[in-house]
DNA sequence: GTGAAAGCGCTAACAC
DNA sequence: GTGTTAGCGCTTTCAC
């Protein structure tokens, strides 16, 4: 592991001259640069980044904490944010909280306590106080969910969850579905934003509101639909509030053996690679996550060059997309 | 931002012993233990792990380079690693490859450069040299893939892919299929494992053989499915080597309007969220991400406690799974 | 057992 | 322009 110290001597300069080199920086005399360059070159040196960063007060790498790395929505994002950051020569590191304030508080202590640059995140519900206590320190960017902390500012993308919520529960409505059952993640503002979408939309039809909150997880949405399926008053519609719920919906569905959409309507949140496969499709709210990426990586590096300026809420709106899963229902209740 | 020094002062003491406390070291006496960390507390102080890092020279993060986020088999892994990892005292650092060999070096160096305590990768095809110029300094597990770099030695878990391609398509051929294409992941040699059991199949079946590589994504799936579905001679059935490749397939078929098993036959890799609720489900090997996970971070414990240690090539088998993608083709080809 | 002091590899003042 | 030097915050000899 060679130093700067050996680069230096190696080209007959000193370590500052060979830090100004590697930093780019101005007023180095061109022939000694080359020299010094020479010498990282036959050395093979590279420069230590936690001396750097230890030195610098600053790295060159971004933290990105999600609360399920298993969700493509996630993943999505996480890839719009690696490029746009990677292009502006800044490194991603990702961590998964799954949902859990402790794990998620250890992450956010490992990025502050690793000097890094700027963190993006999706925090669980009960944080406020980790993102106060890690903000100080660091630039942020919360996607995906609203933070509630008193007086506490921070950049924010998202989509605007009571208005998708309402568009997608409306749509249910026009399409003649009257007992719509809710599946709402329990573990982020935006299943509550979403749910009050919902609500509003039953309230203004007069239809009756049900619903329940549960863990954004397959094996919730699973369980719950499996239950109310067979319920003795089974809705005519279900609802889903992230795609995870779906597909464990789906697959209490396959095994009831019921008919989409005939037996029962399905809307739901995130378009993924299976979405539009399955038969029929999903309709669903689609985010646009390639731009949710962009903007935080945009603003997170804003921040990172100024960290006064003020803060900005990009609000971005969801797109509803409209398959064969909630189907018009007038023919079949004609039918029956 | 409280040092070290500050704490030793409220605490009456000297640095090191603070220092001593704060990594649990012996010879330290419990009223003056008490002490440091009562100031520990009401400062609020936290180490800074990039001092301490490069003071003692390691870390007690890990690093897990794969080369896709968005294929579930590696958020599968991911998450394994991590589940265990964190019970070990190890924070897990996440990095995407994107199949891109300079990307994947840029990250190799971030964690070289981090004094990352380990490594666990699935390197791109052409990374040989990559791979040994990091691992002189950092224990490293590979997973999924092999390397072929003469004389390196290095821990793997994997599956054993040739017999997982072999036993797929010697399945589609026991169901009637004949005219099957293969579909092959490029980057790695995973793919070209799984290409030799799929030609030793039909090699001691005498069925032609009939296949191409391309980048693992849900284009390249869609495009060549579509290519040759719609030619003057086409298969009975299309071979995946990831559920990426797959995805794109059923595109293709969707959009073509063909029906399956019926029209063409499917077996690929990897179960996933969606391969269940396909109408019908997919044929595939179902990989044991969990434990490939597990084993993973195991091995890479074991070799950060002791580097020296012979290293290990953990080889799991891939479990068929039999959907009705696959379903005998007797019947159809008796109507026709 | 505990403290003083050196130094990990680097950058940034400050001289020249 | 360039070199000298003083740390960044921590761990770890080495005395005591």
């Amino acid at each position: 592991m060679t130093s700067i110290k050996e680069v230096a001597e190696a080209a007959g300069v000193s370590t500052a001259t060979v830090s100004r080199v590697l930093s780019n920086k101005p007023h180095v005399r061109p022939e000694l640069r080359e020299k010094v360059l020479e010498a990282v070159e036959n050395l093979g040196y590279r420069p230590n980044l936690v001396a750097r960063t230890l030195r610098s007060q600053r790295s060159n790498a971004i933290g990105l904490i999600v609360s399920d790395i298993r969700n493509p929505y996630f993943t999505a994002i996480s890839r719009a944010v690696e490029d746009i950051a990677y292009d502006q020569g800044y490194q991603v590191i990702f961590c998964n909280s799954d949902e859990d304030p402790d794990k998620e508080a250890s992450y956010l202590r490992l990025m502050r306590d690793q000097n890094i640059a700027g963190i993006i995140f999706s925090p669980t519900r009960k944080v406020s106080e980790n993102i106060a206590s890690v903000s100080v320190h660091s630039p942020m960017v919360i996607v995906d969910r609203t933070v509630q902390a008193n007086g506490f500012e921070v950049d924010v993308v998202r989509i605007d969850n009571v208005d998708a919520g309402y568009r997608l529960t409306k749509h249910l409505i026009n399409n003649g579905y009257c007992r719509i059952m809710g599946l709402f993640g329990e573990a982020s503002t935006t299943g509550r934003e979403r749910r009050a979408g919902f609500e509003k939309a039953l309230q203004e039809s007069d239809l009756p509101i049900a619903g329940s909150y549960m863990p954004p997880r397959i094996e919730s949405g699973y369980a719950a639909a499996k239950a109310v399926l067979v319920s003795e008053n089974p809705p005519d519609a279900i609802l889903t509030t992230n795609s995870l719920l779906m597909a464990g919906v789906l697959q209490a569905i396959r095994e009831l053996n019921l008919q989409i959409p005939e037996q029962v309507g399905l809307a739901g949140f995130d378009r993924t690679t299976w979405t539009d496969l399955m038969q029929p499709p999903i309709t669903l709210i689609e985010q646009p996550t390639t731009e949710i990426g962009r903007c935080a990586a945009e603003l997170l590096l804003q921040r990172i060059e100024d960290p006064q300026r003020p803060t900005r809420e990009i609000i971005l709106q969801g797109k509803l997309v409209i398959g064969g899963s909630s189907a018009p229902r007038g023919r079949m209740q004609a039918l029956s």
